[in-house]
RNA sequence: GCCCCCAUCGUCUAGCGGUUUAGGACGACGCCUUCUCAAGGCGUAGAUCUCCGGUUCGAAUCCGGAUGGGGGUACCA
């Protein structure tokens, strides 16, 4: 058997990384590890007018910072380069025409209008708003005729109107749909380019992928590649179609929902291995009902049989409880780090070091760094606290001989009211690290770096 | 409308014909710990396994139907 080849299709048509394809991202990479193959990503961007400037680096950016690396790309090559379909345009025309002389496909003069009437009539005739197949029977040697004169066309793939197309799917078994239901669908569009139908199955025989993970909305539309595949006579790949993420409200997955770009969760302090970890439970348990595991561990223990059929709602409190633990059981130096890099260098290295040990068991979230250990570094609002305290703050250094002289002076024994209320003068909450023990941690320090507060806190 | 997929606690799931008073995790709640909040430990509530038929000595597990949910129905992917 040849060498397991998985990819994932991306379109470049969004904001980043959609979450969804992170998660069949995910899997094709798990699959192809687990059989010492390989993943790649090819770029479907044959839809000019959705196109989204910049969605491609960005999309290969998220990839990367995820961790879920490809063997092949469109920018770093590979044998069957280039990966960009918008950049294949020929193979596409060349296989196209080569279905249209084996009369497999057919040349089609419609227009648009004429397209959105038919199917509205219908639609009110409660059919199938189905082509209608009227350049089908126009004698192929004066459509030939109508292209080279130029005019406009599509060319549309010619779907027998008997039989079933059968084919089986990995994780839900045998799936068939009756030919007469199938649309001849556009394959080639009167651009040049062509449609993901064609696409796809004319780039997966080429570069060899030979199983092929996706999301289940393409059910629907296997048998059209089916069809083709035969048409060519090409071998089918082995199919498996994973379910979609949904919304709480059991709708799939949408930005008007739910954040939906891998950059959002990057941004809210999100942890890649959590991601990843999280996302592979969405469909998958591991043996023994394990919760936490590495993508490693994944690879040793799966099987595409055990993907689960149910459509998994997408829930942000456990990712949050995952994260926290993987934020807690990190080594400190690197948690270290990863805040530093997180906040963009803000916070001195060393002043993160200090204030972490009290923070690490309460963040769940990178972005909590900042509200947790806010305390130790901005300056609390002088409004927000009492009279005697604002004289003692404005000439103080604000370290901790100075501060725990003013506490003393101030309040004497009851310090540690005072402090509870520079706390809550600074995070406007009671709750976060021990006092006392927040007290010590200023002391080690000869000054922390002070943000000043907001205004009108 | 038509086609297809799916169906176990609120959520993610284990379960593959008897070992099930249906197990775990998140969330919720309670107790312990404690300078607050967490973390950690212990515990509680929460699922007549969507429903109805069938197969079987025996069904959450197999089959059929209904219902519900989702997806698709484009010169979008």
């Amino acid at each position: 058997m040849s060498a397991v080849r998985t990819r994932i299709a991306p379109s470049p048509t969004g904001q980043d990384l959609h979450i969804g394809n992170a998660y069949t991202a995910l899997i094709n990479y798990v699959f192809a590890r687990a059989h010492n193959g390989q993943f790649i990503i090819r770029v479907e961007d044959t839809d000019r007018t959705r196109l989204v400037t910049g969605a491609e680096d960005r999309i290969l950016a998220s990839l990367r910072w995820l961790g879920i690396p490809y063997a092949e790309g469109p920018d770093i090559g590979g044998p069957f380069a280039p990966y960009r379909q918008s950049e294949r345009l020929d193979i596409y025309k060349k296989h196209a025409e080569e279905l249209v002389a084996k009369n497999h496909a057919y040349y089609c003069f419609c227009t648009p209008q004429r397209l959105d009437q038919m199917r509205k009539d219908l639609e009110a005739k409660h059919l199938p708003p189905m082509y209608d197949g009227l350049c089908k029977k126009i004698d192929s040697k004066k459509s030939k005729k109508r292209v080279a004169a130029g005019e406009k066309y599509v060319i549309r793939m010619n779907v027998p109107d008997e039989g079933t197309t059968i084919f089986h799917d990995v994780i839900r078994g045998d799936i068939s749909f009756a030919n007469i239901l199938i649309d001849d669908q556009v394959i080639l569009k009167s651009d040049g380019f062509p449609t993901y139908h064609l696409g796809v199955v004319v780039d997966d025989h080429i570069m060899k992928i030979t199983h092929i993970i996706r999301g289940e909305e393409w059910i629907s539309s296997t048998p059209k590649h089916i069809l083709l595949y035969k048409f060519f006579g090409w071998d089918v790949p082995l199919i498996a179609h994973v379910s979609v993420l949904r919304n709480p409200d059991r709708t799939k997955l949408s930005k008007r929902k739910n954040p939906v770009w891998v950059s959002e969760y990057k941004a809210k302090g999100f942890l890649p291995d959590a991601i990843k970890n999280y996302l592979a439970t969405m469909a998958w348990s591991y043996p023994g009902g394990q919760d936490i595991f590495s993508v490693d561990e994944m690879i040793s223990k799966f099987r595409l049989e055990d993907i689960q059929t149910t459509a998994p709602i997408f829930d942000t409190e456990k990712l949050r409880w995952m994260n926290g633990e993987y934020i807690r059981h990190m080594k400190s130096e690197k948690l270290k780090n990863i805040i530093y890099e997180f906040y963009n260098k803000k916070y001195p290295e060393k002043q993160i070091e200090t204030v972490l040990p009290l923070l690490v068991e309460r963040m769940k979230t990178l972005a909590e760094f900042e509200t947790l250990a806010g305390f130790f570094f901005v300056r609390p609002p002088k409004h927000a606290v009492r009279s005697e305290l604002r004289t003692a703050l404005e000439s103080s250094e604000w370290n901790h001989d100075a501060m725990e002289k003013t506490i003393r002076d101030v309040a004497g024994a009851n310090a540690k009211e005072i402090f509870m209320e520079l706390r809550v003068a600074v995070t406007g909450k009671t709750v976060g690290p021990p006092l006392l023990e927040s007290l010590e941690i200023l002391g080690k320090e000869e000054t922390l770096t002070r943000i000043p507060s907001s205004a009108g806190r």
